[in-house]
Formats: structure tokens, sequence, C-alpha cells
RNA sequence: GCGGACGUAGCUCAGCUGGUAGAGCGCCAGGUUGUGGUCUUGGAUGUCGCGGGUUCGAGCCCCGUCGUUCGCCCCA
């Protein structure tokens, strides 16, 4: 019989993969938390609406990634393909658009129906942060500073680089866009393949396209800049400012866009080099419509969201595996006792295992294994005595203590060494 | 969705111009009846991803398929 595989695109994570997801997503929260976020746990399936309505039709991830399907009452489904549109109807069906701001860290889950690759996968995971209901550059500012110091947090730092851009407001973003299309449009012949039928479908991102034919012609292409409406101009003067107060250092790229249609204003991701063709790290923008979109009232928001899997890969150092104190019986007879003593070191906070089965040697042989700073030898002689043998595993020196003050004992070695 | 590479033991991999499969690590058992690590002896690894084809004979060649991987598209 063939074993059954995970399906395409998913995979299990266990062992040194699990723990460094959790350290960037437990590190993560808790960086947020300092920012004053709470946490938004939201379906992981939604209408598929709610992505439809939000992504923008031109974008791929709405026109053949989503996984959608009918569920038995005709509804369309779609499991999540990201987060903030979901964050976004839940203030929104929650009547929280009554107070604003509400500051929402996730983590979770994503779908993509792609062609996997290392770093991208159909599950994978993200966690995200929105600010929702300010306007004012200094939001953005402080939203850009809370990823900064996540990966801060990470030890990333030195790995990956802030670049930073505008897109203006939406009149704004019009102009130029139609100032882009007519250079484009000019130039047409000498542009890749991929590039002419970006043209139509969607111009901007030609922008960071990889081809060097067009990188050459995007030199050269109509900057956004002298297309900035006052308030557009103001707004992103005041946001690189209000950066340098947030001690947070950027670079200029004009050339970023964001993929999804909600955007406007603010623009950035945080890329190394690391990860080939996956250098986007933690990426994310202002999206003053989609809470509107939603059928929520205009609100201004703005927020990011990082892939957890690229993160974990650049961690330098997975996070030790855990270990506990061993418990061994000696013998059979033992084994009651055993059991005991374990309990007392359980309830005393200590992580205990005691194997299931073999003699002494074996069970010693598994206390190493499982890297167990001490091994706890009860035996029947010492059990009626009240005491038990400790030996500690690094230096192999063993000592008889009365198993009154025996968690005590452990607890204090540990915590000094 | 498009193009390239790769699938051999639990893991990392070797396997000659086609001749019935190997190493290291790990695992199991003994040397040690109440003491791990080091050492030592022995043992089991497996439909060579799967299906078809060529051949006297296929891990090796051909086709298909599934999976992984590197890029493209897109995107975190």
């Amino acid at each position: 019989m063939q074993p059954i595989q995970p399906a395409r695109g998913t995979r299990d994570l266990l062992g040194e993969e699990q723990r460094r997801h959790a350290h960037v997503i437990e590190t993560a929260r808790r960086v947020a938390g300092l920012y004053g976020y709470d946490e938004w746990v939201t379906p992981i399936f939604e209408d598929t609406r709610v992505f439809s309505r939000s992504l923008g039709e031109t974008s791929d991830v709405v026109s053949k990634e989503m996984y959608s399907f009918p569920d038995r009452g005709g509804d369309s489904i779609t499991l999540r393909p990201e987060g903030t549109a979901a964050i976004c109807r839940a203030l929104v069906t929650n009547g929280l658009t009554q107070s604003l701001p509400q500051k929402a860290f996730y983590a979770g889950p994503m779908f993509r129906y792609e062609r996997p690759q290392k770093g991208r996968y159909r599950q994978f995971h993200q966690v995200g942060a929105e600010l929702i209901g300010a306007a004012e550059p200094l939001a953005d500012a402080e939203t850009i500073a809370l990823g900064r110091d996540i990966l801060r947090a990470l030890g990333l730092e030195n790995d990956v680089a802030l670049e930073l851009n505008t897109l203006g407001d939406a009149q704004s973003r019009a102009d130029w866009r139609a100032a882009l299309v007519g250079y484009f449009h000019e130039v047409a012949d000498g542009l890749s393949e991929e590039s002419r039928k970006r043209l139509e479908r969607n111009p901007l991102r030609i922008l960071d396209s990889k081809s060097p034919a067009d990188q050459a012609l995007v030199a050269d292409a109509p900057l956004i800049e002298p297309f900035l409406s006052e308030p557009a101009r103001v707004f992103w003067d005041q946001l690189r400012a209000a950066l340098d107060g947030f001690g947070v250092s950027f670079r200029h790229n004009p050339r970023i866009v964001r993929g999804l249609d909600y955007y406007s204003h603010t623009a950035f991701e945080f890329v190394t080099e690391k990860l080939g063709a996956q250098g986007t790290v933690l990426a994310g923008g202002r999206y003053d419509g989609l809470v509107a979109d939603m059928g929520g009232p205009q609100t201004p928001a703005i927020g990011w969201a990082a892939g957890v899997e690229r993160l974990s890969m650049l961690l330098d150092h997975a996070p030790a595996a855990p270990s506990g104190i061993a418990v061994v019986p000696a013998g059979d007879a033992a084994e009651a006792m055993a059991a005991q003593v374990m309990q007392t070191l359980r309830a005393a906070g200590l992580r205990a295992e005691m194997a299931y089965r073999g003699n002494l040697k074996k069970r010693m042989e598994r206390a190493n294994r499982i890297g167990a700073p001490f091994a706890v030898i009860v035996g029947e002689s010492e059990a009626v005595r009240g005491v038990v043998q400790l030996k500690n595993l690094a230096d192999g020196t063993q000592d008889e203590v009365p198993i009154v003050g025996l968690a005590a004992r452990i607890a204090g070695a540990c915590s000094a060494r």
C-alpha cells in the first residue's frame, strides 16, 4: 500500500521547524503587544465576496489563486488568501467602527492555489498587524516601526532592509497611472512579452519586472512625485519625518508597488537577499478604502503581513528543544513510587518524563537521548527511606536527596546552570 | 499556468558503458542482573516515488504520472 502523502504544497510542521515557527509567531505577538495591539482570530474561511470585493478583480490572487468552493448550501466559500480583508470584515460585523482606532494582530494559516516553491506553499502562515481608524502619517510610521522591531527581536535586523514608497491618494495614483500607461505604450515594442500583457491588466507591475530589458525602460518611466496632490505630498513628507522620529531607517524605492488594489499612500517592504525569489519578508501599506468595501464607513487604515515560513528560514538558530527531568525507576516494583515522584515534579512546574518500559540501563539511555539534564533514580531501598538518587547527566555526579524538597533542588540547579 | 533540475534505507548520499543494491549516521539487541554518554560485537533496514515501454536482463535507457526543487507569472 502506498502511504498517503500530504496534499501538494502542504506539509507537516514538527520538531525544529515547529519551534522556529512558534518562535516567530510568539515574538511577533509579544512585540505587537508592546505597541498596544490585541490579537484577533477570524475564521479560516469566509464568504468569497470578502476577498473578491477587496483584492481587485485584476489581481492573480482573485483570478486564479483562491481556494474557492461551494458549500452544501450553495454559497461560495474561500479559504482566506490573506488576512487584511477578513480583519476589515470583522471590524464592520462587530460594530467596532464606532470605537476607533483599533489595533489588530493576527497569526494563522493562509491559502493560495499556486505552484509551490521553497518558502512558498499552498498553505502558508502569516502574522500581521492592522491599525484601523488613524489617517495620520504618524500611524504609518508607528506601524512600520512595529514591523522593524519584530524583525529586530528575531535577530534579523542585519538581514533585511526597508524599502519605502508612496502610491499617493486616489487622484494622484490615477494621474500617475495614466502617465505610466502612456509612456509604456510608446515604448511597448521594447517591453518583454510579460510586461506587454501587464500593460493591459496591471501596468504598475511593470515597475518591478525582473526583465533587464524592462528595467532599462522603467528607469526612464515617469515617477509619481510630480503627480502627487498637495495633501499626498504633505503626507509623504510627514511620513518620512515620522519614521526618523521612530528611529527607522529606510530606502526610498520608487518602484515598489503593491500587488493588491486596495493600497494608497504608504507602501513598504522589508526585503532580504538571502531567500532568492522569495525575498519579501514583511510588507504592507495604507488601505483607506477597504473598510468601506466591506460595507462600513469610509475608514483609514494601515497594516502589514509577514510570512512565517520565510522568517523561520532566516532565523540563525532554532530554539532549543525543551528538555525535562527523566524519572527512572530501578526495577518494576519502583514504578509506582517513581510515578509519584514524577507527579511531584510536574506539580512544581518541572517538565518530567518516565519511559514506559525497559530496565534501568535502557531507561538511562533514553534519559540521555531526550537531553535530560537530570535523572531521578527511584529505587526500592531508597524509597522506603524517602530518598532518591539525583544524577546530573552533564557531569555524571550523583547524590542521594530527600524526596521532600527534590523539586526545589532541581529547579535551583537548573536555573543556576 | 510556463521552463529547467531532481526522486535509492528513518536521515545524508554512493551505485561504472544496463548484469538481481551499498556506506555513514540513526535504530534494535548483546558485552554490563541498580546507572546514560565513549568503546565493542551482532541485527533489521528498501516494491530504487508510482505506472507503462525497450531489453535475455532496468536503480541506470524511453514515455507518462505524482512529488520536491530553481526560476517565470504572481505574491508574504
